[in-house]
DNA sequence: ATACATGTTGGAGC
DNA sequence: GGCTCCAACATGTA
């Protein structure tokens, strides 16, 4: 389900629920349900993986997690962690984070971290990047206060796209490369962004569960690496590492 | 059918 | 306090 692309998409699938009253709340998450009834949905945003339902005064924070998933006007099998009942139309939330925010967005999210948002930096990331010589490029691409929306598909694209290992160590690449790598992290996410509306990210996989390089046929390699330990997939003939 | 996977959090332990 | 490690959570797919 997550990664930043999947749910800016849901969020454009719901935005016509903006300034509809919800005239009941439920479900299993631990939030203060009866705060939601009777409130209008000022806004729906996203911020990198997080949807968020914004409320006067406060608003909606959900996680996806890895096996999340939402129904509009629909239910599939299960208890829904969350649905907002309006005049027209009801949105279910399944296995998903649901926590109540006080305030607004503004006042805890910095959109300039948001690989999707306008307000991205690049100049802000390559900034944090700086501060982490010793972190391994593979943990800093998952690294939500840096990349928000990068997910472990995007780590391994980008990566590749960019000939970059990704055991590499952050204060070892060169400039040249922490720019191209800033650069691919946002253009491939507008990529992976087109192919899922299309309904055909699979196809454009280079690396990510492949076994032979599209690139030089070399064996790919898949390990668990890093902090993060998340699968990573690389080709040792193609990607550098510094 | 058993294992794995687009992810994060909170608590234990040091 | 802060860092790291791990369990926990939850579900569709191969």
């Amino acid at each position: 389900m997550p990664e930043g692309p999947t749910i800016l998409i849901a969020a454009e699938e719901i935005r016509s629920f903006t300034r509809k009253r919800v005239t009941y709340a439920e479900g299993s998450a631990l939030i203060d349900m009866q705060r939601v009834q009777g409130k209008t949905v000022k806004e729906i945003r996203t911020w990198g993986k997080l949807l968020l339902f914004c409320f006067d005064g406060f608003f909606l924070r959900i996680h996806f997690l890895l096996f999340g998933s939402y129904r509009v006007n629909e239910r599939r099998a299960g208890k829904p962690k969350l649905t907002l009942y309006f005049a027209k139309g009801e949105l279910n939330f399944y296995a998903c984070s649901v926590k109540l925010m006080e305030g607004t967005p503004d006042d805890v999210f910095n959109w300039k971290g948001d690989v999707l948002n306008k307000l991205w930096s690049g100049k802000e990331a390559k900034a944090k990047l700086k501060e982490k010589p010793a972190a391994l490029v593979c943990d800093l691409l998952l690294d939500q206060d840096i990349f928000s929306g990068v997910g472990n598909i995007i780590k391994n694209e980008v990566l590749f796209r960019i000939h970059v290992h990704p055991a590499s160590k952050l204060g070892k690449i060169p400039p040249r490369k922490i720019n191209q790598l800033v650069k691919e992290a946002v253009d491939y996410t507008f990529d992976f962004l087109e192919w899922k509306r299309n309904f055909e990210l699979k196809k454009h996989f280079q690396i990510i569960g492949k076994k032979i390089c599209p690139r030089c046929g070399s064996k790919v390699k898949k390990e668990i690496m890093g902090k993060t330990k998340r699968r990573t997939f690389y080709c040792t003939g193609c990607q550098e590492k510094y």
